[in-house]
DNA sequence: CCGTGACGTGTTTACGTATTCACATCGAGC
DNA sequence: GCTCGATGTGAATACGTAAACACGTCACGG
């Protein structure tokens, strides 16, 4: 019996080292090679300090001879962890671009990893869901506003999940919550053009069902309300440059021409600039723009917009540790983070 | 027993109506529930034909009304499969993005999904590629030309494991490949500058170990050698718009201002674009620009500018037909894919 | 000198599913 | 009427690991 395990063990081994086979090898391989049982070989991976040094030392050598690598499927079967974090967001997004890549940064640092559940639109969040259902995730991020209610709930009631809502105000009280704080950013926007001195002034939201364009309208509106400007709503109907560019085109000119517009996005205050641009009137100097979010692009020199910056790096953070922190205590923690108004040229009066 | 069971099962299915307990419902419990074998349930959720049509209409409800949902990491376990792709990819691109993008678009029409492998930079690959080892994916796309060919050797010997070089030329002869035609797209746009009457070009390269940019550098040169214009190659040392804005204060003024730059990649492009222009420059009336890859923001209105576009949509199909084509014959595929001029304003002439 | 605990290791079981094998049933054909 | 094949289902096993449990050894204190 040894014998010709051991036989079979060595053709195994010179097909590795070959390459040119499907060499499973398994830590009841490594067991064998190094003459000890596969739960020393399985401690010796997930928790070396209760191995004998020198047994440690044994086991190691066999397992980069055979070339074993830990089976990550069958380690998350057994404790029901997957050290994934799975992520629920818009497939076309330059800002839940920038969210993924902080997420998984900081999720590589902890060994972790991220799986994507990408939708092109809201109708298709329901599949998204299924599938996640399916892996065993240690935790969820629900990102975008467009994500509904009836998603939410659904995802509420998961056992083991931990779901958190990003940057999506409608989440409140459903989910553990972890935003930006959209009505005081909105606010300050609307405090700084304000005091650059305009007497009007048009908000471009996004898409108007989104709740977070909802609350950055309102913030806004209500700061211009109180110096007595009134704000009427324009809506792109998407969170993307092309749809900011072309409502551009809808922004009245002549006498009614406002004096600062103001993006629901960044994206869309991109487009907005380059659309104004387009139709003859110079940012800043005939209108002023501002974004929200704060995107690598918003600081590009062609641009330089003024933006409320969203302080990504602690968000996720915030979102991880909601997670991964052990108290699983009934309060849903809700995590509003304030933003940072950065000043560009795009409202920098008398310079145009 | 069957009563007990019984009973538990509906402790459990409350508790999941109320969504409060950790109700883990497996197949054997939906067996009960329908009041037949666990390997019935499976055949329902894996192979529906193999089910009579009233039976597998039983079970359907059983699990319904239990909540039950496959597991996925056991299903991986037993069959061998994930139904996930792995990608190993710079942590911070507009490029990658992009692809990423496409790529898991593309996976979850397919049921399929995309795990994240981001690395910060080309030292911090290995590790990522520890974890990859770890969970057994049914393919790896390796992306970015800054890994290097050690890396590349140690994937190609993973059993079961199909990794796919992604715009590495590189690669070629270790790995399958797929890529765009680099040393064509580089031509076809120094023919185009060419075209346009200059004189003197000089080519910003993005950085000059990566194997795509020696290519588009060579091809580029190639080009213009060919009309007896020299190519000084100047580099960004980084692939982001701010290393394009910094290379821009590099590159000569005065007499010896060349008459075209050539940007290693869009991003460099767009930074080359903004760091002239703040130069005092004049683009396209002074200096013509080109990029590289063809990203949305490169035909921003802002910057319009002259590239080679990536068709991502095919790059990604065709990594995609190896990874999953079943003929596992011993060719190394190469799939080199054209890509296409788009001629913007950066390049336009007698305009400025 | 024996009881006690710490330490290191082996044995065994369970995670939840897919699949192989065996078996039962049923209809059709000589 | 009995065989044969097709069809549907159940029993049993394996995927590769982690962890509970049991066991043996050794050092130490009373």
């Amino acid at each position: 019996m040894i014998g010709l395990t051991g036989c079979i063990r060595s053709l195994l081994e010179c097909a590795a080292m070959r390459g040119d086979s499907a060499a499973r090898v398994t830590s009841h391989d490594v067991a064998a090679e190094a003459g000890v049982s596969q739960a020393t070989v399985a401690r010796v991976f997930s928790a070396p300090d209760k191995v004998a040094l020198a047994t440690r030392a044994r086991v190691r050598e066999a397992a980069a001879r055979l070339g074993y690598v830990p089976n990550a499927i069958a380690r998350s079967l057994k404790s029901q962890r997957t050290d994934i974090v799975g992520a629920v967001v818009p497939a076309k997004s330059e800002y839940w671009q920038d969210v993924l890549t902080a997420l998984s940064r900081r999720l590589a640092e902890q060994g972790k990893q991220l799986l994507l559940f990408p939708f092109a639109d809201a109708d298709h969040v329901e599949e998204a869901l299924d599938s996640v259902e399916q892996y065993r995730l240690d935790g969820l991020v629900l990102a975008s506003s467009t994500i509904r209610p009836e998603h939410l709930v659904r995802m509420m009631r998961r056992p083991n999940l931990r779901a958190v809502a990003f940057n999506q105000p409608a989440a409140s009280g459903l989910l553990p919550l972890v935003m930006v704080d959209n009505d005081a950013g909105a606010r300050d926007l609307a405090e700084h053009v304000v005091a650059q001195g305009i007497g009007t002034a048009t908000f471009v939201g996004t898409v108007s069902s989104a709740s977070t364009d909802q609350i950055r309208y309102r913030g806004a509106a209500s700061a211009l309300a109180d110096h007595g400007i009134a704000c009427p709503y324009l809506e792109a109907g998407g969170f993307s440059y092309d749809a900011g560019y072309k409502a551009a085109a809808q922004i009245p000119d002549g006498a009614d021409r406002p004096d600062a517009v103001m993006g629901g996005s960044d994206e869309v205050a991109l487009g907005l600039i380059d659309g104004l641009r387009t139709g003859g009137l110079d940012v800043p100097g005939d209108v002023l723009v501002t974004g929200f979010d704060g995107l690598p692009q918003a600081s590009w020199a062609g641009y330089d917009l003024t933006t409320l910056v969203q302080p990504i790096e602690v968000l996720v953070d915030a979102t991880l540790a909601i997670i991964f922190d052990d108290a699983r205590d009934a309060t849903q923690p809700e995590r509003i983070v304030p933003g940072t108004l950065r000043e560009g040229k795009t409202t920098r009066r008398g310079h145009g």
